[in-house]
DNA sequence: TATCTTTGTAAGTGATTACTCACTTTAAGA
DNA sequence: TCTTAAAGTGAGTAATCACTTACAAAGATA
């Protein structure tokens, strides 16, 4: 019987459900399998995480300490604004390629339950990374830089669309993607938007 | 005991999956609530339909006969792409704003369960919207109205965000659109990226 | 070495799941 | 009016779910 700390087991259990959810889909995402996962009894898992919730609770807070922060210190840069919206992308898509059960789990986690606590964090995260782009634009245009006439509400909602249809895409065809091209070529589409 | 054809019945299930989906989120949708819903046992449910998840791809197939090949016409009109790109705009988010459970049912179901019968028919429906897109501004450029140096594929992926994010935004917050202002914002962010 | 906290486990709990089955009721056609 | 097929029912099924509990073992500290 090999004993470690509560720390540990709790990184090697989140780490399990982003596994199981990847390979195998929310419905396989049991305390029963994720201890399988894990190598402990199905009884271990609750002397780390209270519920199954805290759990799937403490990955959103990994992802905006691993995510949102590092985005928001690109978003509030005193840098180009064309560079720093360039980072956003290039940090948003490499986020999600690295961590590809993640958002599969934020979104069909949070649907499929339905929780309040759930989509309340999840919307905090979305809206995060939106408002930030949003700071980016509206600096970007302030600066004389950009089109005025653009609304950054209306751009960043399809600034959005970008991650979320590659993370689709991702879920459906388990496809990949090339960072540097991907980020280039919708790069370019942006900035005509942008321009004046 | 009110006894009703199954092709009633049919449709009686597939209304009130969708009700379910909207109003409690996927965990409740099991077959015992929407035989509470439709106001039948649930033995009857099988009935008329042979297992649960015939249920939820005899609903996909209703997104092809009324949202795609309506699509597919607008796309393949003998009309001015810039009309066309914009019918085919308003009619997906127009489509969305009227069947709110149904994309959410499709996404999150397809993650659940992880299927292949589901995530085939899923993908399907998502690369002729996207393809039918694609076609349309190839068509643009082959008339030299828009600039030859945009890839229909990331365009394609862009534009499929608008209705991703629309329908993201839906599930988080509840929120509502005004479908005209909504399209005109996002056709006028598409078209600078389509300008010369 | 003795004690005590933490981590581990096996075997449960009741609730819920999709689905079945033996049987009854309805309604239309002969 | 009689027959028959379709629709409906309620009580089942085994499997799975998140979670609990009583107890054992490990390891740090005294």
């Amino acid at each position: 019987m090999v004993r470690k700390s509560t720390e540990i087991r709790q990184e090697e259990i989140k780490k399990a459900v982003l596994d199981i959810i990847y390979r195998s889909g929310l419905k396989k995402l049991s305390t029963k399998n994720i201890a399988k996962e894990v190598g402990i009894s199905e009884g271990s898992i609750f002397r780390h995480f209270g519920t199954k919730k805290d759990i799937i609770m403490s990955i959103m807070d990994d992802v905006i300490k691993d995510f949102i922060e590092p985005l928001r210190e690109i978003s509030l840069q005193n840098e180009h604004p064309e560079k720093r919206l360039y980072k956003h992308l290039c940090k948003t898509i490499t986020y999600l390629k690295e961590n590809k059960g993640i958002t599969l789990l934020m979104f069909s986690e949070a649907s499929y339950e339905n929780d309040v606590d759930m989509k309340e964090k999840l919307t905090h995260i979305f809206q995060s990374q939106r408002q930030l782009v949003g700071k980016i634009v509206s600096d970007g245009i302030a600066m004389q830089l950009w089109d005025e006439s653009v609304s950054t509400d209306s751009f960043s909602h399809l600034y959005m669309g970008i991650p979320i249809t590659l993370n689709v895409e991702i879920a459906l065809k388990g496809e990949d993607v090339d960072i540097k091209s991907f980020c280039k070529h919708n790069m370019d589409m942006l900035l005509k938007i942008l321009s004046k």
